[in-house]
DNA sequence: TTGAAAGCGTTACCAT
DNA sequence: ATGGTAACGCTTTCAA
């Protein structure tokens, strides 16, 4: 019943290389015999078999991305990596497998040893990460989005989180802002050692050290009563606090909202600078001050180094982002009192 | 390089067949035979091709799904039917495919037929969906999130969405309250007639005018401007308006916070109601009463149904989940005046 | 209980 | 420029 590659090439009056071959376009083909195969795969509706493919060629044109370890469709910035792979896949005729951490590293070594794909990308590395031995020891290549403890060991793509941190600071800092402090991603993404989430913050508490500032800092909980808490922490460790980083995407709407609340205008009162997604700082109210984490951009880049790889054509090992500061209305010099 | 079964075989020192059967089960082995072969899997680490087994079985343990045409990783109830697909799938041994619905109606095909995959499951059904007709055309099984126009010829499972709508109008009205507004899904959902969009406010507008009130309703973008704007408008429909019926669930902690600043208590001043997943309405301030979203059962449900079909085994055409209301604290009876 | 061998659909080498 | 055919790695019929 499906059609097969000689059916094709009955019905043209060919033989099964020559689909093949116009197929493949690996042999010069002459113009009449091309149509009539054409014409041929078009009638019949042929596609050809990608598991026979795949045995003959040493290639599935398919990759497989690692879901984070507790991906649960919260977390944008999670997402818009998957999807940026995902749309710079199909863009070159790929298809994405996508994996869950959860199945830890043995469904990693299934697919790529059972030939199913051609590389996989890895998001979410976490300090001293299980899986960059197994992806160092596959057949395949591998891409990491984050950065591994060696780094030189695996091509991986990463923002500069540390330097995006420092960033903040200094932007708060030069705008006369003496006692700042850091919202930072919830405790679980700490207590999992993601490695985002502790670059970040250090290269926040860093850069307020290096400036003689108090390095204040709180994990929180994205929801409104998480968010409250920790703002209430933060200004219990500095009752001065009048700026505020905000390296938390989904607390941060609960941010500007706890404030307005507790009565501190922005940026009169306090000012606020966000290291997320541009998208989701432009359309607040007020517009926040970010420094743009690049994610799709990211995601597009792991794509494109893996596929380098696979073609058999290097790759530099280590990619980093630089920060970029975008200048909205939240963040502004500091109340005279 | 790469081990094969007859490197196994000779390791174990017995004929490919006998691996294969020691594989698949479909054969009794003797007791020694087997843990020799099991032995020699594991030391050389076998995993059977996927693509040459997938070519002498008429299976891949792949299943294909669909993104929206818009996803881009923010609309979360989206992402829990990946995710519940996704586990549901690794759970019982099979991967997932990802395709983008820009890819239109040529990929589905292309995975299908290249015998990729066994089964392809399609979210976000519009009415008039033109994937219907091709995914009825197939010759592999296929199971919709959502309900297509005609609803016995595909497979499906869908919430529903405008029984769900007309529970939130008798919840409220129950309540005392005669002025009751909607805010839905924002207008490009609208636009490209997205089923849930259009039964939930169906739904909603149908039960307000069977109860002689007014079918005051509006699209909304969900961000606070978008949320001013479209409060703003509901009063100028309905000055009386004493409850909100949310259906947009990105916009609901910014209707809060709008409501909030407007100096409208809730539910002392407005009584609001949500249709959305229970998690994303019970940890804001204060807990929204909603009409729950069941995304992760409605995709592990999917799943079920997909591999059931691929089994051969019949399956119900039309599942339609009831609608269930949480009581909370954002529902109150409106204020006497 | 096990083995031999014929395929599955495609590719690529060797011919012509 | 095209065709014949032996592989690719696995499954399953047929035989023993």
């Amino acid at each position: 019943m499906p059609v097969r590659l000689v059916d094709v090439a009955r019905r043209a009056g060919v033989s099964p290389s020559t689909v093949s071959y116009v197929l493949s376009g690996n042999r010069p083909i002459s113009a009449e015999t091309r149509r009539r195969v054409e014409e041929s795969i078009a009638e019949l509706g042929f596609r050809p078999h990608a598991g026979a493919r795949s045995i003959r060629r040493q290639s599935t044109n398919v990759v497989a991305m690692v879901l984070p370890m507790f991906a649960d469709g919260q977390s944008s910035v999670q997402m818009q990596f998957v999807f940026a792979v995902l749309h710079a896949a199909r863009a070159q005729g790929y298809n994405l497998l996508l994996l869950t951490a959860e199945d830890g590293v043995a469904e990693i070594n299934n697919v790529v040893n059972s030939a199913m794909v051609d590389g996989v990308i890895v998001m979410e590395i976490q300090v001293n990460d299980p899986r960059v031995p197994v992806l160092r020891a596959l057949d395949r290549p591998a891409v990491l989005i984050g950065t591994p403890d060696d780094a030189e060991s695996l091509v991986h793509v990463d923002f500069d989180f540390a330097a995006a941190g420092a960033m903040c600071v200094q932007h708060l800092h030069d705008l006369g802002h003496r006692h700042i402090g850091m919202l930072a991603q919830p405790a679980d993404t700490f207590a999992r050692q993601a490695g985002f989430a502790l670059r970040a913050r250090d290269g926040v508490l860093q850069e307020l050290t290096d400036r003689g500032l108090n390095p204040t800092w709180i994990p929180a909980q994205p929801n409104p009563a998480g968010v409250a808490e920790a703002i209430e922490e933060l200004f219990g460790q500095d009752p001065e606090l009048s700026a505020l980083i905000v390296y938390n995407e989904l607390a941060l709407p609960f941010v500007l909202d706890r404030l307005r609340q507790l009565g501190r205008r922005v940026p009169g009162d306090m000012s606020v600078v966000a290291i997320c997604p541009d998208d989701q700082a432009q359309h607040l109210l007020p517009a926040v001050s970010d420094v743009a984490l690049p994610a799709a951009e990211l995601g597009r880049l792991a794509f494109e180094r893996l596929v380098g790889l696979i073609s058999g054509t290097d790759q530099p090992v280590s990619t980093l982002l630089e920060p970029h500061l975008n200048r909205r209305g939240s963040a502004g010099p500091p109340l005279r009192r």
